[in-house]
DNA sequence: ATAGGGTTAG
């Protein structure tokens, strides 16, 4: 149903009926009425019909421009039907008014009628401009879309050179993750600017390139362009995944010495990083001095205290946030979730998991899914977290199905891993880490058959195993570890630490 | 009227 507000109703009957003696509002009675400050205003359709009424009135030089404009605010606001009929009824519609339709179609996911508009556009004799083509590029969904628009562009078009069209192309083709494609335009730029670079940047960082990016980064320092927000917090989610604390703290002193205002995305991205490379404390310290902390900054800080085991810390957070009038978010669930989880707090997250659409009006995804199934798994509530996975609402994927795999190997349950692992086999056939944990299972059990078998499908399906590595930064060194690996100079030493630990843990 | 962002379960 449509609901108009108070500010709503006022605007409507300044433009339906101004009475007779009450003076109607100026930019409407003007010969030059003001219509993009109205258009501005217009959120239903009916206030945009309204201003369409009035256009239409005015005198037909005129008109076309402010349809066009009527057509720009009708699909910023996604009603796009509407605002295509418009188009149809414009005797000479410009090139703005197709690109903003473009636009329209290309973020309202309707990305193929834009395509099919320019197509139209072009017919009809109209030439496109340098606003077209990003567009356009934002409209496609697919990268052989894109590298059509691409070659058309640079084979018969004067757009070709222009950074606005370029750095779009890069954007495009990292979207779909073509950073290859989208490294080549990089190469080729003569000019890069500060969008430019973290588009690239965040095109490695988001294919887990993280070195590339944070070598992109450094280059990016040194060829002098100007470094924002943005690019930091592009650059501190490398270092949080790397480990590569010293670079992260490089980034926090450089915000400070630049004074690069901490808001809230950039504050969650320090706390991040500071959380991934084992400094919860000083996590901790960058959320207390952050001067607005919106739901990023809390969801940050409860998901570092959620990984380093601090589950009653992380749901004081939690209440803390709500305390102070923050809406907790799908985001901050998962990290509430997974702060029971890692701690054990079976009953607080049962309890959580359960009131989420009354209490916080978050309706559970697969992830919050995903996050309670984990809980009753590590508090060894195997059957339960079976039946979960059976019940849920949607289709359970291979992280549902792995993390009850991976809890039956501490039970050796077989019932339950070989109803995961049948699952699996569909979901994640060339998961090289499931076939290991079943044939672990049976080896635990003594089924020496089994594991053959399970040895054979991997052969047969020439899966390579991936040993498990990991990597952190000393002193500025990046330090990788394999399971068994004797390569590192400390080697001795590390070992012999890690007995130490193993028996602590015991103890 | 053009290009860009963080947190997310095994």
């Amino acid at each position: 149903m449509l609901k108009v507000s108070a500010s709503d109703r006022q605007l409507t009957t300044h433009l339906v009926a101004p009475s007779k003696d009450s003076k109607p509002p100026e930019n409407l009675t003007s010969n030059e009425p003001n219509h993009l400050q109205i258009l501005k205003k217009c959120t239903h359709l009916i206030q945009f019909k309204q201003v369409h009424a009035h256009i239409i009135k005015t005198p037909l030089h005129q008109a076309d421009t402010h349809l066009s404009k009527l057509i720009q605010a009708l699909a910023g606001s996604a009603h796009l039907p509407y605002a295509r009929l418009v188009l149809d009824q414009i005797t000479e519609p410009s090139t703005f008014a197709f690109n903003t339709m473009i636009k329209g179609y290309g973020t309202n996911n309707l990305g193929d009628k834009g395509i099919d508009l320019y197509i139209q556009m072009r017919y009809q004799g109209l030439n496109p401009d340098n606003f077209t083509y990003p567009y356009l590029l934002k409209a496609c969904n697919g990268l052989k879309q894109g590298k059509g628009i691409h070659s058309l562009v640079v084979k018969n078009e004067r757009f070709s050179s222009g950074i606005y069209f370029l750095t779009s192309l890069i954007t495009f083709y990292c979207s779909f993750g073509d950073v290859e494609s989208a490294r080549l335009v990089f190469d080729r730029m003569p000019e890069k600017n500060v969008v430019t670079w973290t588009g690239i940047i965040k095109g490695y960082v988001m294919q887990k390139r993280y070195k590339e990016g944070i070598e992109l980064f450094y280059q990016m320092k040194n060829s002098g362009v100007e470094i924002n927000e943005l690019t930091l917090v592009c650059v501190l989610s490398a270092c949080a995944n790397l480990g590569a604390l010293e670079i992260g703290k490089w980034v926090h002193e450089y915000t400070d010495r630049k004074k690069i205002f901490l808001n809230p995305k950039l504050g969650a991205a320090l706390i991040d990083m500071y959380a991934k490379c084992g400094h919860i404390d000083k996590a901790s310290q960058v959320f207390q001095t952050l001067p607005c902390k919106g739901v990023y900054v809390w969801n940050a800080m409860i998901g570092g205290l959620a990984m380093h085991g601090f589950g009653i810390e992380a749901i004081d957070r939690f209440m803390g946030m709500q305390g102070y009038g923050i809406k907790p978010d799908g985001i901050t669930l998962i990290a509430v979730l997974s702060a029971c989880s890692h701690s054990g707090l079976v009953v607080k997250g049962k309890e959580i998991f359960h009131s989420m659409r009354k209490d916080y009006e978050i309706e559970p995804t697969i992830k919050h899914y995903g996050c309670f199934v984990d809980l009753l798994c590590r508090a060894g509530l195997l059957n339960e977290a079976y039946e979960i996975i059976i019940n849920m609402p949607m289709e359970p994927n291979g992280v549902l199905w792995g993390t009850l795999l991976n809890a039956c190997t501490a039970t050796a349950n077989i019932e339950l891993a070989e109803a995961a692992m049948e699952q699996l086999m569909v979901l994640e056939p060339f998961n090289d880490g499931n076939y290991v944990l079943i044939s672990n299972i049976y080896a635990a059990k003594n089924r020496w058959d089994d594991v053959a078998r399970i040895r054979k499908v991997l052969k047969d399906k020439q899966i390579v195993r991936n040993p498990g590595h990991s990597l952190i930064e000393v002193d500025n060194i990046v330090h990788e570890f394999m399971a068994g690996d004797g390569r590192h100079p400390c080697s001795e030493e590390i070992y012999d630490m890690l007995e130490k630990i193993a028996i602590t843990l015991k103890e």
